[in-house]
DNA sequence: CTGCTAGTTAAAGTTCACTTCAACTCAAGG
DNA sequence: CCTTGAGTTGAAGTGAACTTTAACTAGCAG
C-alpha cells in the first residue's frame, strides 16, 4: 500500500473523513489525485495529522499550525529534520502554556488561602500597579511576562 | 459606591459589556435593576466573572463553568469558605490538565528523539495495542489513564 | 429644553472548526 | 449490466462564545 486513501487516513489518525477534507481546504495538509479525482495521501501526511491535533490539545489555532507547518519542505518528503526543528519549537510553547497553568494553579492555591479572586484589586493575580498600563484585566495571567 | 454600573464592571473585569449581559442571560452571574431598568451588580460578582475568565484560560465551557458555579450560595454573599471550596475543586481540574500537557510535552520530546509523530504507529503515542480497543487517534493523549 | 453619555432590548451577525446534506461519480464483484 | 461501497463537490447547518446593530430610555450638565 503506497499511498493511503482518506478512509485510511480516517482510521489510521482518528480523524473524520470531513475534517481531512477540511485541513485540505484550508492548507494544513496535502493529497494528490487518482484517474477518478480520488484523494491519495503519502504517509508522511499522518504526521501532518498527528501534528495538527496535538498542537490543537496545546490550544493553538489551524491558522496558527498552518503557519507552523509552512516551515516544513513543500517539495519533498520531510524528513526527521525537519520534524525535530518543528517539535522543538512545538516544545517551546507546550512548555510556556504549562507555565502559564502552573502560574495559574499557584495563583489560585493563594486565593484559596486569601478568599479573593478580585482581579485587579488582587495583590495575587496583580500584584503591581505597573502592570494596568498594559490595560484591564488580570494581567499577569492574560500576558505573563516572558 | 455600594454598587457597580455595568461600565464599572466592564472596566474593572476587563470583559465587555456585551460579554457580561452575555453571562447574564447565560446565568452565569446576575445583577440587580434600578429604577430605570439598569444593571447594578454587587462587588462579590467581580469574583465570579474572575473565575469564569480563569476557568476559561483551562479549557473549561461556559456550561461546566456555570455547573461549578451554581454550587456558591443563591441567598447570601459567598464567604470566603464558599470560594475557597470552589477553588480547591478547580485547582484539581488545572492540575489534571497540567499533568496532561506535560504528558504531551514529554511524549513530543520523545519523538523529537525518534522523528515518527505517526500516531497509531508511534509506541511513544500509542505503546500498548491494548489501548486499540478504545477506539482510534492518539487515545494516551486524548485518553490518558487516570 | 437641548445635548450628551451611559444604559436597555431583541435579533441578527461573526469566527472557528467542523459536520451534514444532496446529488453525483468511480471501481470492483457477481 | 447492476449493485454496492467508497469517494467527490458546493452549500448549508451547527455550537460555542460572543459582538454588532438598531431603536429606544434614563440621568445629568448647561
Amino acid at each position: 500500500m503506497e499511498l493511503l486513501t482518506i478512509g485510511d487516513m480516517a482510521v489510521r489518525s482518528g480523524v473524520a473523513q470531513s475534517a481531512l477534507r477540511y485541513y485540505e481546504r484550508e492548507g494544513l495538509i496535502r493529497s494528490t489525485r487518482t484517474g477518478g479525482n480520488q484523494r491519495r495521501y503519502e504517509r508522511h501526511e499522518l504526521r501532518r495529522v498527528a501534528f495538527i491535533r496535538i498542537a490543537q490539545q496545546v490550544g493553538v489555532s489551524l491558522e496558527e499550525i498552518r503557519e507552523a507547518l509552512a516551515a516544513l519542505p513543500e517539495n519533498r518528503t520531510p524528513t526527521k529534520a525537519d520534524w525535530a526543528r518543528l517539535s522543538a519549537r512545538w516544545r517551546r510553547k507546550l512548555d510556556e502554556r504549562i507555565t502559564m497553568m502552573e502560574r495559574l494553579r499557584d495563583q489560585l492555591t493563594g486565593c484559596i488561602g486569601c478568599g479573593c479572586l478580585s482581579l485587579q484589586r488582587c495583590r495575587l493575580i496583580n500584584p503591581d500597579d505597573r502592570l494596568a498600563r498594559l490595560g484591564e484585566g488580570p494581567q499577569l495571567i492574560l500576558n505573563p511576562p516572558s
